[in-house]
DNA sequence: TTGAAAGCGATACCAA
DNA sequence: TTGGTATCGCTTTCAA
């Protein structure tokens, strides 16, 4: 800047107000500086600008991990939001680990970031007080702050969600659901299976533990859970799966179950098979049926009905049963929560909780 | 850090050099301020240092679009390559917007990024030049710079993977491939239909345009596409999709047409039917088939055999062919080359090409 | 082992 | 409308 001043024979001041469009500048002389700047490839240092100003125009976003569809989502309307305001993003997953949520955390505040965004892993938000005595802004989404920490926060309506879907496949004739979610560290799988309780209280179902299993939604751990539940003296007739990668891991091990045991009848079509490869005695032949439209993939869950939360790329096509959140309304709310609260609203912390929506497509609507 | 020395009864300078795990420091000393520090909960102000030091221990990526599965999985290996060498990351998408590119670059130079990993939208870089004049370093992923710009490039071996997935579908016996993939103004796209016509050439088979359909991925275009190809008078046998989204549109009105149209002769499970409620006269009555293992999935293809680029979540369960690309790998080696450009190492722009993989799950291998 | 002073590149305030 | 100067919070250099 100081060579763009000399170069164009005014005040570093000048150049300064030149490049930052402020007012009170010779049309002309602006002229000159500008043909300085660009004759010289200047481009302001944000990095001074920032340690001068106070603020950096830009957010930090703490998610799990950006490769997870739902979580990408959330990113991009982030992301949409932060530029509509002329901030910048910087990104970091945590992968559920509340010590590298805490981490990627105050790295973004040592680097001034004006708010951030949180999905927390852990629930201990302590370390954050000394940034919120010192004005940083932050909003919670997805997840709440730990006890003692009243940030702004938007949530999913998890329980609600699930009661829904769960009350679904009670109204189709379901009396034994398994319960398929995530690790009980973790807040929504936790708020799910209240909602799931919820349901079959409502209906009057006894809750059985056995049919509940919780933890992280790798393929093995859940290949074991539905085995398990399969081979149960009283097995499932449906499954309500608690996330989406959840549901696309059990639909991996349904398949393989139905492919291995090709049993079955259909009226649909007319077809009929009796052979079974399968020595898994709890499927349940003949139970398997074309929905109305003619798709054969509800033949694909070994017989059981299934609903799962979160929507997912493909769920129509499968015919797959869903409550859906929506991912970037979470993100966009977020955001927008934040700006607002950066440009100077005051006032107590909110709570938002968005509603989510059940979608009928084929799979949840079976009969046992 | 001026209060922490004052209250710790130290220079400014003995601070710095706690807080940095600098040598020379007395325990003792290094406790007390230690303790200060704590005490006041004061936090290291990464906008000074960076103005100091030049450096920001940032980088900043451009891609698309973060919520493109694609592109989340190489922004989570270059986060983690990123976090390995202690940097943080700026995301932003472009949305295929040349003038978007330009200003995220643009704005991330500014805020003094170290360097940056570009999937370019645009092919003009002559705005990086006087960025690299200032000694940035970039590395173009997925896509090359345009031309005069010669930077460190990954890519995919677009062209070979294409042609692999085309000589596939001939090799079981297809004569007549439709091609559908993104718009010509993307390098991939151009790349894949390049293998494609090699494909055709090597097997001595006509390059026919109207079998070609390029644009972008969305639903509505595409099942216009597919309409239009099945309509032609010598429709094709076998299409291959040139990119995740357009493979996934693709099923969708593929499966809408099977739906349709129910009739089908399956000697795997001995049903047949010939209703048929589809007024598509191009749909191939008699030519849906189960695979080997018993799957229903082929079934809904219309009759049509099907090769994708790219790897996508279900692919394996819905049986779908594809040639993968391995997005993380292009994100891994992007970053890797970038921090080696960071860390000094000069040499010639390079140019590496990973390979692509064809898996094979049974939409590839039905025959005409 | 510790400290004092200079300066990174911008902006803010006040003066001309 | 324009310019001078202090200053943001840290690291670097050199001296004690």
């Amino acid at each position: 800047m100081n060579d763009v001043a000399a170069a164009a024979g005014v005040a570093l001041k000048t150049v300064s107000r030149v490049v930052n469009n402020e007012p009170g500048v010779n049309p002309a002389t602006a002229e000159r500086v500008q043909a300085a700047i660009d004759r010289l490839g200047y481009r302001r240092n944000d990095s001074a600008r920032t340690l001068r100003r106070g603020r950096t125009a830009s957010i930090g976003l703490v998610i799990e991990d950006v490769a997870d569809p739902f979580y990408s989502g959330l990113s991009r309307a982030v992301e949409d939001v932060a530029l509509r305001n002329d901030h910048f993003v910087f990104t970091g997953s945590s992968g559920e680990d509340p010590a590298r949520e805490r981490d990627l955390v105050l790295a973004f505040c040592a680097r001034q970031v004006d708010g951030l965004i949180i999905v927390p892993a852990g629930t201990d938000h302590g370390y954050l007080a000394p940034e919120f005595d010192a004005g940083l802004k932050a909003v919670f989404a997805d997840r709440p702050p730990g006890a003692g920490c009243r940030a702004d926060t938007v949530l999913s309506d998890n329980a609600g969600g699930s009661r829904t879907g769960v009350a679904h496949l009670i109204a189709h004739g379901h009396r034994r659901i398994g319960f398929l979610a995530d690790s009980p560290a973790i807040f929504t799988a936790v708020e799910r299976l209240r909602g799931y309780r919820e349901a079959l209280a409502a209906a009057g179902l006894p809750y059985d533990e056995s049919l509940v299993a919780m933890g992280p939604p790798d393929q093995e751990r859940v290949r074991a859970v539905v085995e398990r539940l399969l081979a149960l003296p009283d097995p499932p007739t449906a499954l309500f799966t608690g996330n989406g990668r959840t549901t696309v891991a059990t639909l991996r091990v349904l398949d393989a179950i139905s492919a291995r045991c090709s049993a079955y009848h259909c009226s649909a079509c007319r077809c009929s098979n009796d052979r079974c490869s399968n020595d898994h005695g709890s499927v349940r032949h003949g139970a398997e049926r074309h929905g109305g439209t003619g798709r054969h993939g509800q033949g694909r869950l070994a017989g059981l009905a299934l609903v799962g939360f979160d929507d997912f790329e493909l769920a129509d096509l499968l015919g797959i049963t869903i409550v859906a959140q929506d991912p970037s309304r979470l993100g966009l709310t977020a955001a927008e929560m934040l700006f607002r609260r950066l440009s100077g609203h005051a006032g107590p912390g909110l709570r938002l909780e968005l509603p989510t929506r059940l979608i009928e497509r084929g799979s949840g609507e079976t009969v046992p």
